[in-house]
DNA sequence: AGCACGCCGACT
DNA sequence: GTCGGCGTGCTC
């Protein structure tokens, strides 16, 4: 029956994306699997190249003559679900990448991909006879014998790595033992897992309120029966984990298995733990900083039935499960669900893909669901559920919002308005915590020369210098490039150069001067570069070591600090007024997640938003925390401008280190799109200058396609993009359908 | 991607 | 003549 088998090269060429086929030798015919590496000649090649097994045929499509023999298989633990080598086949289709890289993203092979042994050390003989030999090494001196037996009447057996590093002894201590018989020495096949359950205490169960139990009822009811789509919508502190955990429960009463995703393991530890808190080693966990190693591991235990939930980012989405129950998507809305390399594919996309060719059931949550999903929850096309109760009896959070122009009028020009400045002062006599949030790190937002108005730019990018006083930088937060503070402008020589705009930097000199008694913590990208520098500054704030935290959107997330009830926005128009049509969905989004950092607790907590612009609907919709009423205004928006949901957008990013023949090609691609494009319902709009119109001295244009649908742009671009890129070779062009961020 | 073939210019 | 430049084409 396996006369032949599928393979696609592992050869990154568009050339070469296509099923090659080759005979299988007969001693591999009861080894070889779907989804086996093997390794094949290829070509003119001398040495072999690897190959991913697709599938198996007895009558090939190629001439029999000329089909060569596999050599050998590389990896045979990798073999994959015949349902997950649909979904590569539908990620080529739907991303429009080759199937090689969607056969990378699913299956995680590398050379570290190893099974992983570990020495173990198991006493041999009783504790009255090691107390002998104890005596007896004493007298004689052996001090290594010694620690070790001593070692090893508490530790009746032990990891090899622990006895050596504990008591400070060589192998050859260790092989002695083993050689007098006191010991035996074994290999064990170890799982690399960081996260040990044992040291996580185990919960049950909480009761749910009416609101959660109506939600986890309705769930239940289609629980594997059919691959319905649920949004739930519910506020902070509604208590969402716990209706994933009791839903999980149910999924795994049935036999079958969990997918959660969450946007990234490191700014959520609290939301792991609660899970290995419930389900111990039940649960694999993948992060974006494990090892390869770390990952195959997670990988294979999930295949080994060793783990029946994985949680992760959205890679995890491809656990290789195979009897999935349920996918989790936690704050659904969040951007990192998108991949950002080829395929870039949106893992809600590929979880509800995954979730109708398995029969499973899809959770989105979120407190502000992205605009899209609840459109689609509002069509009916997802199942809406609405959890309006908070779970613990937290108090209600007061939101103001402070008009900074007034302030300036009042002849306050201080980046505390007056009700912010009295109300941390109120919270620092009362020992309470407070939470500083400005979405920009550095100390300025450009500096500039007040005689000319000369702006100081980087040389690589179009971008201006951001001052960060630590060290009198200036710093290009593009490239990286660092140059020293200039002391006259490089234009016309005045001496009076001046930093514009605040950055955190600039909030906490400010803040240590108006409230010299506070102890303050900052937390941005700049702090927070060494490894657990994000852990230490966070427990230190949970500690209670200081009163102030300033931060980036980093402290927005999910972080839970009880004795936190003030939190003050400093600008919440930064986000606003970047030219992205989702400006205003990031910014509602935002400050709902950064004011519910106040009054997690049993205080009453109050969010201060000061803005230049208070009359936006983004913003006093936040206030009001009303999600329902954003929805109504943004949408209202988007129908009108024919944004997403109403349209699918294409950028193409073009790219040339030559601006000029940049300009020109791009004006021809225009010319060529538009021709291309006359038939169909698709708009060309630009060319026009990216964002950052130069990073690292490569020059950015951008030309935006819209059209109303998806399949419509991806047909253009399986039909032509080859085509295009073939035509203009000097310049490099990126494609990204539905693209998050703006280029 | 590699590797070979092939079709032109300039070298001991 | 032939050595080597890289443009082109093929890989089960």
């Amino acid at each position: 029956m396996k006369t032949f088998a599928n393979i696609i090269v592992d050869i990154s060429h568009s050339k070469l994306d296509k099923i090659f086929q080759y005979r299988i030798p007969e001693d591999l015919k009861d080894k070889i699997e779907i989804g086996m590496i093997v390794s094949i000649p290829f070509g003119k090649r001398t040495n072999n190249i690897n190959g991913y097994v697709v599938g198996f045929t007895d009558e090939p499509d190629f001439d029999v003559n000329k089909i060569k023999e596999i050599h050998s298989l590389v990896a045979m633990n990798m073999t994959i679900e015949t349902h997950l080598m649909n979904l590569a086949i539908w990620m080529k289709e739907r991303y429009a990448c080759t199937i090689l890289s969607a056969l990378r993203t699913l299956i995680p092979v590398n050379k570290q991909m190893n099974n992983k042994t570990e020495k173990q050390i198991i006493r041999n003989i009783d504790t009255k006879q090691l107390q002998g030999y104890i005596k007896l090494w004493d007298k004689k001196k052996y001090s290594g014998l010694s620690r070790a037996g001593n070692y090893l009447l508490i530790n009746k057996s032990c990891k090899q790595s622990s006895i050596l590093k504990d008591v400070n002894i060589s192998t050859s201590v260790l092989n002695n033992l083993e050689k007098k018989g006191l010991i035996k020495i074994i290999s064990k096949q170890v799982y690399r897992n960081p996260y040990n359950a044992n040291n996580i205490k185990k919960t049950n169960n909480k009761l749910p309120n009416k609101s959660q139990q109506t939600v986890i009822d309705r769930i239940s009811k289609n629980l594997g029966n059919n691959n319905e789509v649920f949004l739930v919508h519910g506020i902070t502190g509604s208590g969402k984990t716990e209706i994933y955990i009791q839903i999980i429960q149910k999924v795994l009463d049935e036999g079958k298995q969990a997918i959660v995703l969450i946007p990234e393991i490191s700014l959520t530890p609290q939301t792991v733990k609660r899970f290995i808190a419930r389900f111990g080693d039940k649960v694999g966990v993948m992060h974006s900083r494990l090892s390869n190693g770390e990952r195959y591991d997670a990988w294979r235990m999930a295949k080994e039935g060793k783990i029946s939930i994985m949680i992760g980012p959205r890679s995890a989405v491809f656990a290789p499960f195979n009897n999935l129950g349920i996918i989790i998507i936690d704050e659904e809305h969040e951007m990192t669900y998108k991949s950002e390399i080829s395929p870039k594919y949106h893992a809600k996309e590929v979880a509800i893909k995954r979730a109708e060719m398995t029969g499973a059931t899809v959770i989105l949550g979120s407190a502000t669901p992205c605009l899209e999903s609840y459109y689609l929850a509002k069509k009916g096309v997802y199942t809406l559920l609405e959890l309006k109760e908070k779970a613990a009896t937290t108090n209600e959070l007061n939101v103001e919002i402070v008009d900074m122009r007034e302030e300036l009028v009042n002849g306050n020009k201080s980046i505390f308005s007056k009700l912010l400045k009295d109300e941390i002062e109120k919270k620092l006599d009362n020992n309470e915590q407070i939470i500083l949030f400005l979405n920009r790190r550095g100390y300025s937002r450009f500096v500039s020369c007040r005689q000319c108005g000369h702006v100081l730019k980087c040389d690589n990018c179009d971008i201006p210098y951001t001052y960060h006083a630590q060290g009198n930088k200036l710093i290009c937060h593009y490239c990286g490039k660092t140059i020293n503070m200039v002391s006259k402008c490089p234009s016309c020589n005045s001496k009076y150069i001046k930093q514009f705009g605040i950055g955190t930097q600039k909030v906490e000199e400010y803040t240590k001067k108006e409230f010299p008694s506070a102890k303050v913590l900052r937390m941005d990208l700049d702090t927070t570069t060494k490894k657990n520098s994000y852990d230490t500054i966070l427990g230190m704030f949970r500690k209670g070591k200081a009163d102030i935290l300033i931060g980036t959107q980093m402290i927005a997330k999910g972080h839970d600090f009880p004795n936190v009830t003030l939190v003050g926005v400093l600008a919440a128009d930064l986000s606003l007024y970047m030219s992205d049509f989702r400006a205003s969905e990031r910014t509602f989004q935002l400050l709902t997640q950064v004011t519910g950092r106040a009054g997690r607790g049993n205080l009453q907590g109050t969010a201060i938003i000061q803005s230049y612009t208070p009359e936006h609907y983004s913003i006093i919709k936040s206030k009001e925390q009303d999600y329902k009423g954003f929805y109504e205004a943004e949408i209202k928006y988007r129908h009108l401008m024919n944004y997403p949901p109403f349209s699918n957008l294409l950028t193409m990013l073009l790219q040339s280190t030559n601006e000029k023949q940049l300009i020109e090609s791009s004006y021809m691609l225009k010319r060529d799109l538009c021709y291309i494009l006359s038939k169909v319902d698709i708009e060309v709009i630009g060319p026009s200058p990216a964002n950052v119109s130069k990073i690292n001295n490569t020059y950015r244009r951008v030309i935006l396609l819209k059209g109303n649908k998806y399949n419509q742009l991806l047909n253009f671009v399986n039909k032509y993009m080859e085509r295009l890129t073939g035509k203009y070779k000097d310049i490099s062009i990126h494609i990204d359908i539905n693209p998050l961020i703006s280029y």
